[in-house]
DNA sequence: GAGGCAATGTGCGGTACCGTACGTTGAGAA
DNA sequence: TTCTCAACGTACGGTACCGCACATTGCCTC
């Protein structure tokens, strides 16, 4: 555990960024949940009786196709929010949350989010803007996958997860990258081991550590820089 | 002209959605204008003085990388709205949106677009909506450009145009094809090749006719149904 | 401390697409 | 009629990734 993971307490920045009064209607209804690794969040097409809003865990949004290959569409922290498919409107999406790395979360009762958002007050904008940084990332992602290897993408992936994480280490295997991104394990292995006789990552069985970030960051495409640029951009950024 | 075109008179379908207290407020602002192909109706970071609700003509969400390679996002037709960083609050988008198909819009100056959101009624619902069905295909953009192959991305591709258009002749070389589906203008060749050769498709300089729209169905990949169904569900149909 | 199994490594032929270079065709202008 | 140029066709070596098969490694269990 870092030092920064017990000085600043990780927190959901959507329900930070909440006026005193707003959050005291929410707040009595915030129900700290654990988000183990591989939990389904919600299918295709479900109904979601709760949202949800990550603290240290990280959910991403996955498409799996009828023959089996899936590919990644966001990653979601305590940036965001599980769920926006119920203040929109839709009620379902077409996707799969699925969770990448275990931890907690808030959860609440999708009516009650739905009554606070048609309040029309500051959750409502936050919540907007968060689905807007949240289409960034899907049109960036779109982008890069036609045109940017697997090495980029891959540093792409590290990067966008190591920022929504307390330390600079995550629990994944290669199998799980690269179902995530949508090409073969063996890929994933290759470029992994580019990285790690470059330095900037060390891994083992389902360890992997990152050493060098601003190497990593040299090493990715634009698609990282642009989101979060983005995204720090929409967002009230966390420690202002 | 089809006799389709001149018997049902195109609209845009959120507007023709609206109550009628609502269209009355919005109506004596729209104004319509021409969009000829290739304008561009905004850059990356460029703040948006009106929004704008395609007729008969289609504008297409590019991005565009340093380095010049571009992909397109999304397709916004009759059925949308361009524009939609004004109300969601971030004001400005990392896309370009330009006009791939000729033809007219109504326009509306931004801040009464956003006024009108803000009163809660039935345009935020719609728009809202609306927003999701954009989520859903950039999400289907991005999955179909990691696993499909270009010859049934261009189907899609000419789908979705068919979609947005009064008949079933398109306007466009297959170097603008390339820049949307991110790939080579002999790609696109290629590929326009073996559905001409299948009879499903006849094109000549700039002018692509579709054939046999149920056979390009069945050569297309699921993306497009399932982008398809999702809007079919998420807004209101234009013959209801 | 041997076995079992998940995670990772490696090799190899196949293929879709790329970058590049040119050739062909057709519509409109001089 | 001829010129010109945009649109389209074709060819070819290069390469990134795929699908598959199989070898290795290390943790965990018994």
């Amino acid at each position: 555990m870092s030092a920064t993971e017990s000085l600043v307490a990780p927190q959901n920045q959507l329900l930070a960024a909440l006026s005193s009064a707003e959050r005291a209607r929410l707040e009595p209804h915030l129900e700290l949940v654990q988000m183990p690794l591989g939990k389904v969040v919600y299918e295709p097409g479900d109904v979601l009786p709760y949202v949800y809003f990550p603290i240290d865990s990280i959910v991403s949004l996955l498409y799996v196709m009828a023959d089996g290959a899936s590919a990644e569409i966001s990653v979601v922290g305590n940036d965001g929010i599980i769920g926006i498919a119920l203040f929109m409107g839709g009620e379902t999406t077409a996707s799969r949350a699925i969770v990448q790395s275990a931890g907690k979360a808030y959860r609440l009762i999708g009516k009650r989010l739905k009554d606070e958002f048609h309040r029309n007050g500051q959750l409502q904008l936050l919540l907007l803007r968060y689905t807007q940084a949240l289409l960034t990332q899907m049109a960036q992602t779109a982008v890069c996958n036609r045109h940017h290897s697997v090495d980029q993408q891959l540093c792409r992936w590290l990067l966008l997860s190591l920022d929504r994480l307390p330390s600079n280490r995550l629990e994944m295997t290669q199998a799980l990258i690269a179902d995530m991104l949508g090409v073969r394990r063996e890929g994933v292995t290759e470029a992994a081991g580019k990285l790690q006789k470059l330095g900037v990552i060390r891994y083992a069985r389902g360890q992997i550590t990152v050493l060098d970030r601003p190497k990593l960051e040299g090493l990715c495409c634009e698609c990282y820089a642009v989101v979060k640029r983005e995204t720090d951009r929409l967002l009230p950024s966390p420690h202002a």
